[in-house]
DNA sequence: AATTAAAGCAACCGCGTCGAA
DNA sequence: CTTCGACGCGGTTGCTTTAAT
């Protein structure tokens, strides 16, 4: 006997969510904040399971969200992050509080590990491999063993820190590790202002887009009407608007109200992640002193990790 | 213009961890 | 101390979009 599924697989729905979905989620969190997933399929009417909530909540609507467009110095510190620290994606993310940690796999999975394959292998002369992730393991060079980058990152860690505190020496970077999660990370701590009114409006602006998005795909498709009336309903919209444009734009004006949310930690790939010895260790030897011309030092070839 | 292959990305699945009972 | 439920994470899948032929 295993465990049972988190959800009845009965009556769940799957797949892309729609518009109102978001819109449902958005508002059941503005109102009572990010945390017991468990009650928001039953409160929101949502025939989803609180994983998915919680999964869409997180890498979708959450206020604050960079999407796409990864710049080069975040690039770089995906990368130093992910020779360091493995596929710890959800660690990694917390060094990029505007990134989410399947934002950033999924970016190493289809760039990144490509390029850097690409990389060592006109370095090394070695051949390369084109494929996504799936199954067959021929895609990019196989990543060492773990045990291998260990004992690499060993024998190179003065090399590796450097590196890294380079990467997170970046202007866009977000404050040194110590400072952005002392612990289990209490939201309020972070430099980002806790979760505002302004932050619900980023995350309404992530379901605007959608809508947006979903508005200009369906434009042809008369039956969005008809959902859209749903939606207003349920934002307290009132007369359920009839056309989707306006039933749309009736159900986000009950947003521009938002007020609290206490900081239930609700941005945030909670970083639970506990990397106590690598933040002491910047902290205490790499952040406090290191002018001393480290900065001056290359980039760790993030090849020699694989 | 049509077809096929490859790439990109959102979402799902299963397992591990943690806290409460 | 044990059990159970909820949450979080990493790996994987599969649908959609884009590029190549």
């Amino acid at each position: 006997m295993g465990r049972p599924p988190c959800c009845e697989k009965s009556g769940v729905k799957k797949g892309p969510w729609s518009p109102e979905e978001d819109l449902l989620l958005v508002s059941y969190v503005q109102e009572h904040g990010p945390e017991n997933w468990r009650a928001v399929p039953s409160n929101t009417g949502l025939m989803r399971c609180s994983k998915s909530c919680r999964l869409r909540w997180t890498n979708y609507l959450r206020p604050g969200i960079k999407r796409g467009n990864f710049s080069d110095q975040e690039e770089k510190l995906i990368i130093e992050l992910q020779a360091l620290l493995g596929n710890k994606w959800s660690t990694i993310a917390s060094y990029m509080r505007d990134r989410t940690d399947n934002d950033i796999k999924n970016y190493w999975n289809t760039h990144l590990r490509k390029k850097l394959a690409k990389t060592c292998a006109s370095e090394s002369g070695a051949s390369g491999g084109s494929a996504k992730t799936k199954g067959d393991g021929a895609a990019a060079p196989a990543p060492a063993p773990k045990g291998q980058w260990e004992r690499q990152l060993q024998t190179d860690m003065h090399t590796a820190r450097q590196a890294l505190q380079e990467a997170l020496s970046i202007d866009t970077a977000p404050p040194p590790p110590a400072a952005i999660k002392p612990e289990p990370l209490p939201l309020a701590q972070l430099p980002a202002p806790a979760l505002s009114p302004a932050m619900y409006a980023c995350s309404i602006e992530n379901v605007v887009r959608v809508l947006e998005l979903w508005m200009q795909r369906s434009a042809s498709e008369k039956a969005s009407a008809q959902s859209m009336t749903s939606i207003s309903a349920v934002s307290g919209g009132g007369e359920g608007g009839s056309g989707s444009q306006s039933g749309t734009a009736r159900a986000l004006e009950g947003f521009t109200g938002m007020t609290k949310v206490d900081g239930a930690g609700g941005a945030g790939p909670g970083p639970s992640s506990s990397l106590p010895m690598l933040e002491s260790w910047l902290l205490d030897d790499g952040m406090g002193h290191g002018d001393e011309g480290l900065f001056c030092v290359p980039l760790a070839d993030p090849c020699e990790f694989f």
